[in-house]
DNA sequence: AGAATAGTGTCTTTCAGACAATATATG
DNA sequence: CATATATTGTCTGAAAGACACTATTCT
């Protein structure tokens, strides 16, 4: 029997044709009370035209956590920003090049950290504000194509442009719905509406509301959201009061300070 | 400008470096009152003689979804058990061979669909019992390397062998703890539950409430989860009474028999 | 009767949702 | 003062958790 140097230095990784490996990034912001998603309109072949969600395929030598990354700060010029892997999309013909395996990930990115080229130069970017009247379908498989309650996603675009999900290329239509609906989903018992905040170190609770309703997307009760965030945060001290705004319409709000759990002390 | 055909036809998809992408099952299985996991023996380098989770090479034409349903059936004869995603593991030394992402799935099998060869043959197969004393981090990060709150990990074999962390191949104790995370989380929401159930269409409530505990890891209010369940369950018409038990030790269950939703019809 | 398992009832505390009322800023 | 926003308080019904009690079978 040969030693495990010998086999590793016999292993033939081509032996299997492999698959093509890409990894996908959502960019989400919230902006003008509204849940957006950066997309870029694609410049070659095949969808030409068609918007997409920003990817690119997995490098040999990183993981794709570090592809996400390094795409997103290339895609929107901002790193340091929360990232979570969604799903891996797999189908066999969900590209007609070749076989591609998608891992896609999610981002929160405040939005004014975000830095796109909205130009109409060779990757025109841009934000698109998103409706995603969901089904009920909680356990749904994000790649079966026919859910029987198929919510209806609209997506709207700067300049008042609909498209509807015949517009986007490949499978992304289903990708986007599926990280809404995961959104929704973690959005009340993690911390994912902080990554929208524009500084975590100062928000007002209003600010973090309108982020909890731009990702619901239905109104919140002002009193209940109070009273749950200060139970959930402020008793186990990830957040803490940092003084008063000001110079704002209406009565100050109290600034809170947000610290993750295992953050840098 | 080419046409999209002819773009599609020069297409090269060697000019990049592909990984290889294989596709783990974590194949659960509730016994003794107990949750229990397959794992097999390897008998080739790397790890050589280390417990693993089973897998294999995503073949090209086939999706993961497939794969998953292939290899389940190679490895446990067994079909049409829910199996669903878990997460996609890419770290780049993650494999000492060569590049290797895997996606792993989760099934849930009742445990007198299961067959496997126990035998101490090519492929020793075995069912370990899963201790697993979570950490409070709910949100944490499946391939980061050191949790502040390491939950421990402990796996008991059929003849009382108990396994640590590191008597497991690659990253497998990671994927583990991922997944029984997953299972704790989507309990309470979702019919994983019921994938246990030794006939869906005859069970009593307590042989789900030790399922629940078997997945837990601790006791239930017996009264309580009575009262959670047909809550749930009943008033929706997803479980419905089906007529006493016969022959079993003490007074005789109520049955019940579940229907999925978006059931078979 | 006694053991074993199934099922019901009750009490308390917590929480969610609806909504009213008060507080503090600007113009 | 009117307006706008922030913040607190109150009421009700639903749900969770703890726990005692009753019911039906077998030996």
């Amino acid at each position: 029997m040969q030693s495990e140097q010998q086999y590793l230095q016999n292993y033939d990784p081509s032996q299997f044709e492999h698959p093509s490996v890409t990894v996908d990034i959502l960019i989400f912001t919230v902006t003008d009370k509204k849940l957006h998603l950066l997309l870029i309109r694609r410049n070659t072949h095949p969808f030409l035209g068609k918007w997409a969600i920003p990817g690119g395929f997995l490098r040999i030598d990183e993981s794709a956590d570090q592809a996400a990354a390094r795409r997103i700060r290339e895609e929107a010029g901002v790193k340091d920003v929360h990232l979570e892997q969604l799903y891996t999309f797999s189908a066999v013909n969900r590209d007609p090049r070749t076989r591609v395996i998608s891992i896609a990930y999610l981002a929160t990115v405040p939005f004014g950290k975000l830095h796109y080229s909205a130009g109409t130069g060779a990757d025109e970017a841009a934000l698109f504000s998103i409706e995603c009247t969901a089904g009920k379908n909680s356990s749904g498989h994000p790649e079966s194509s026919g859910s029987k309650e198929d919510e209806c996603l609209t997506l709207t675009g700067p300049d008042g442009e609909i498209i509807t999900e015949a517009s986007l290329a490949f499978d992304h239509a289903r990708i986007i719905r599926t990280a809404v609906q995961r959104m929704r989903g973690k959005l009340d018992y993690t911390d994912l509406a902080f990554g929208f905040l524009e500084d975590p170190k100062a928000f007002s609770l209003s600010e973090l509301r309108l982020i909890h309703e731009a990702i619901l997307g239905h109104k919140l009760d002002i009193g209940n959201f109070r009273r749950t965030i200060k139970r959930d945060y402020e008793a186990s001290g990830r957040i803490t009061e940092k003084g008063l705004e000001k110079g704002a319409v209406g009565r100050p709000a109290m600034l809170y300070c947000f610290s993750q759990e295992d953050g840098p002390l």
